[in-house]
DNA sequence: AAATGCGACAACCGCATTATC
DNA sequence: CGATAATGCGGTTGTCGCATT
């Protein structure tokens, strides 16, 4: 036995919602609300529609202080923020977002954002010939090739959210090891993400567990700034916040007298980013995004700044090794046999070989590749 | 000018969770 | 405490408009 349709397909209305229907829903809850029923609220004002779909209309559409398009620099900062820390968990990143609803943050995600971070970078010479061999590639996301040799399942196990966040942190992680190759102190501090700058201070993350992707990527790397800390069962009420809240007290942290309202700073404080001066003390050396740079070493362009350039493509724009907007691309994943990669790239590849990433490698970057079972372990979708 | 492709967005569908009886 | 209903959520699809061929 199925469950039993929420209403009567047959007698229900579909697709776009005309301007009556709307004024018609709009002012019944404006009056009444909703009644907490809203299967029975369509037939009390007459609307042939389905009690989800008038729910979903109200909700994205007609309640109040609705915003549509034009999404800042901030909020796309913490969308991308929370996209690689929890994921596609699209109410809750919308809760951070006064005004903004799930299917907005949603549909801007998977038309803009996924393309602006993972879409940039063409497909490897490797994971072209894995395709040309017949292994099967994730072309959607410029992703790299499946695990081969039969082992497809466990690469289908991983979500394409799994993946685009894999790649993203496996970028992050390349950020991040490269600092440790150049004899920078392997005990330097975690850099990405810092949610704890990022998220509201009474708007914590609700079901985000230890298991998810920065909190695996983050312990096997002695990270501590995981989520876990977090209040969990506070996030519904705390959604309520009002945007001035999240103004002030959010975006406005830093209180130094480096601060500049609006400024380059400011922005990178936003995301998590630690201003230059800040990460002085513990990262003295600096990082370029080209290969060949990264052995070279370079001028006095942090990590952070690295970043935020890369989701911002500001990489043309700044000084060092980046040139034209080149991102370097993804580290390589391989499968717990040893057998297949997942985002190869043969030159930073090389170049992380090169690199000693530590002792006890279990999650870290292992020569050139990293344990995809780890990852497997920690995404739940 | 027509055909086609593509991006953006609104809406639907089905599953999971929560509330109620 | 289990069954059922209602709600919430994320993935997917459909449609429209614009750009390109």
């Amino acid at each position: 036995m199925g469950r039993a349709p929420c209403c009567d397909k047959a007698s229900v209305k579909k697709g776009p919602w005309s301007q009556e229907e709307d004024a018609k829903l709009k002012a019944y809850i404006e009056e009444n609300g909703t009644g907490g029923n809203w299967i029975a609220l369509p037939q009390k004002i007459g609307l042939k529609r389905c009690g989800k779909s008038c729910r979903l209309r109200w909700l994205n559409y007609l309640r109040p202080n609705i915003k549509h398009g034009d999404f800042t620099q901030e909020e796309e900062h913490i969308i991308c923020s929370l996209y690689i820390s929890i994921g596609s968990r699209w109410s809750i990143i919308a809760a951070q977002l006064p005004g903004r609803t799930d299917n907005d943050i949603k549909n801007y995600w998977n038309t803009k954002l996924k393309k602006k971070l993972l879409g940039k970078r063409a497909p490897s010479r490797r994971a072209r010939a894995n395709h040309e061999l017949g292994g099967a590639t994730l072309a959607a996301t410029g992703g790299g090739a499946m695990c081969g040799g039969g082992t497809a399942s466990a690469a289908q196990a991983l979500s394409s959210s799994a993946l685009e966040r894999i790649q993203l942190h496996m970028r992050l992680q390349g950020l991040y090891s490269a600092f440790s190759c150049a004899g920078i102190s392997s005990n330097a501090p975690p850099q990405w993400p810092k949610l704890e700058m990022t998220l509201l201070p009474n708007r914590p993350l609700p079901g985000v567990q230890p298991t998810d992707a920065v909190a695996t990527a983050a312990s096997v790397q002695h990270h501590p700034q995981s989520l876990v800390g977090h209040n969990l069962a506070a996030a519904a009420a705390a959604a309520a916040t009002t945007s001035e809240v999240f103004e002030t007290e959010q975006l406005h942290p830093a209180a130094g007298a480096n601060y500049i309202p609006g400024g380059p700073d400011d922005q990178r404080t936003k995301l998590g980013f630690c201003s230059s001066s800040a990460e002085a003390g513990v990262l003295t050396g600096t990082v370029e995004m080209s290969s060949a740079s990264l052995l070279g070493g370079g001028f006095g362009y942090g990590l952070h700044d690295e970043l935020y350039d890369f989701i911002y493509s500001r990489c043309d724009q700044s000084v060092g090794g980046a040139q034209g907007g080149i991102v370097p691309p993804l580290p390589e994943l391989q499968c717990p046999d040893g057998g297949a990669i997942i985002g190869a790239d043969e030159k930073f590849s090389a170049w992380t070989a090169s690199c000693d990433h530590g002792p006890d490698g279990a999650g870290h970057l292992q020569g050139n590749s990293v344990n995809l079972h780890d990852y497997v372990l920690g995404y739940d979708q």
